[in-house]
DNA sequence: GCTCTATTGTATGACGTCGTACAGTATGTG
DNA sequence: CACATACTGTACGACGTCATACAATAGAGC
């Protein structure tokens, strides 16, 4: 069941690899929701906690260039992430209008299980798909964002 | 300034090729939001008065599929774009359910313009990357839509 | 030390999309 | 014909993100 919404024989003139590429990412968000969902976590919350049990305390600004929100967002995910007592804000001791965003046991506990999710799922993504041909597409990827960046910035 | 935000040096071990894709589809939405400015249409907007412009009357379940998006969502898209005299919707004479969605003069003229501002932005996207490459990402992508597709559905 | 500029996190309102439920209509089955 | 099931578009509430404005704080230049 289930043909893609967008194959490239039945897409419109406009947009095409750049549909695809678009669709490709809503079902990633999609597949790692669903992936996500018994950890009661979304991909948001999940690569935050992810990040700051990896890299340990962090600025919320940091983590809003490393997740590629904006800071306000990023304050309320926090908030969540903190309500639930998975991570904690403490206190810069050399800046006092940061905060340092830190993982908690519990926080450390569930960072694994994401780790868990994340490889199984990435390991399932990969099937069919030869290394070089990862390698291929993450070097196209990463020109197009060249050239969208300069297309942004005219 | 503002070197890219994932680069895969200093990209979280979690994720990779996974947010230089996601990363990618927002830039898309981003450079194209940009140059639709002054036309005053967002990508969605854009991409459906095209799609009328170039099928004709078409049912707003059909638009939705169309554009990856829900029914509830392209009503209020189709509303918006009828409020601006852009499209039209007719009644259909054969299933009293539907709206036929089509364009008018005025609609028509602004698909031109949309389809200029996609063919200049589209051809400086491909600066840098050649025609095999972009039909290899083409691949890698449908391939991994399939195997997206797999992980929802369990 | 004082002043100007930059930066951090937050509050607020807006937007676009989603999920669900619903009434109206179509289509298939007895 | 009557009935059950499927489908279309809409109303409604919720969520996540954004842009803007703001107070508090830091840092640079004099």
């Amino acid at each position: 069941m289930s043909s893609l919404t967008n194959n490239e024989l039945d897409a419109p003139p406009w947009l095409r690899v750049e549909s695809t590429l678009m669709s490709t990412a809503r079902l990633i968000r999609d597949a790692f929701d669903a992936r996500l969902k018994p950890l009661d976590l979304n991909l948001t919350q999940a690569s935050l906690l992810a990040y700051v049990a990896e890299f340990g305390a962090t600025t919320q600004t940091r983590l809003a260039d490393q997740m590629g929100t904006g800071r306000a967002a990023i304050g309320t995910v926090v908030d969540g992430l903190e309500r639930r007592g998975l991570i904690e804000r403490h206190p810069d001791p050399d800046d006092r209008r940061v905060w340092r965003v830190d993982v908690t046991a519990s926080g450390r506990a569930l960072a694994a299980d994401i780790a868990g999710v994340d490889e199984v799922l990435r390991g399932e993504l990969r099937h069919g798909i030869g290394r070089e041909e990862r390698q291929a597409l993450s070097w196209v990827l990463t020109r197009l964002q060249v050239n969208l960046q300069s297309a942004i910035n005219t």
